[in-house]
DNA sequence: ACTTATTTACGACATTTGTCGTAAATAAGT
DNA sequence: ACTTATTTACGACAAATGTCGTAAATAAGT
């Protein structure tokens, strides 16, 4: 049995998470570095929240120094599925291929993805 | 130019616009009758929810003798997409295919969804 | 050793969300 | 007309979220 605990982070959690994906373990200055970029927020917001995750168990960490150093407990994928399970659930009455038909309509589609689409398809088949 | 302005609806929102989706306009107590059923909910609950969601704009209503009747401003689609590509933004690092084949990888893919799929392929490759 | 810079811990505050209770307004039943 | 039921309005509260400020701890620089 597969559990689904995949927890559903925040706004800001899943920000921070995907920093840590990136560059796994690192520090608050270096999720800070890259957030302030890109977004108007504040050094303390940023420990703030990463604290605030270390205590839901969402990240562990490690002390060297004065310094810690965080990692990500959930996989990218993990949440990623959680998420699409949740959405597929609420927003489209538990239709996978509604979301799926959505996404692909939503935007053009580029030849390269159709290409990628399509060797998906011929993967499949084989079975 | 096509605004993205699609508010991104609460769970309980969701919930209640679902049910406005299916059934406009409706009264609270239709909706506390359907939601009732598949959660613990109390009348006033829903009705505050949907008071709040008049007050930022999501729902019209009219008044008939006592009874306020409700609809939804959002289309279905226009939420479905913007929390896509929110998500698609959020979480798959801004590709969409990535999110789409996670979506089909996530779950069993039921040949009949295949054939969806590559009749949508076809569809995409004639133009 | 002393000063400076960095990192953390702690607390605070405004908003949003989900949840009701209570009371007033209004319709319905008899 | 009087009682009952329904609907609304209003306020309240706890938890979660996003945001900082301040101060204490600790390392680094000189």
């Amino acid at each position: 049995m597969k559990k689904n605990n995949s927890p559903q982070p925040s706004e800001a959690e899943l920000e921070i998470l995907q920093v840590l994906w990136i560059n796994q373990p690192t520090t608050v200055r270096d999720v800070y570095e890259k957030l302030c970029k890109s977004r108007d927020v504040g050094y303390t917001t940023i420990l703030k929240q990463m604290q605030r995750m270390f205590e839901k168990g969402m990240v562990t960490r490690i002390k060297e120094g004065k310094t810690h150093f965080y990692k990500s407990v959930p996989k990218e994928k993990d949440i990623q599925n959680g998420m699409l399970s949740k959405m597929v659930k609420t927003a489209f009455k538990g239709s996978k291929m509604a979301l799926v038909l959505h996404a692909l309509g939503n935007s053009k589609t580029s030849s390269e993805e159709l290409k990628i689409l399509q060797e998906w398809l011929q993967e499949q088949k084989k079975k």
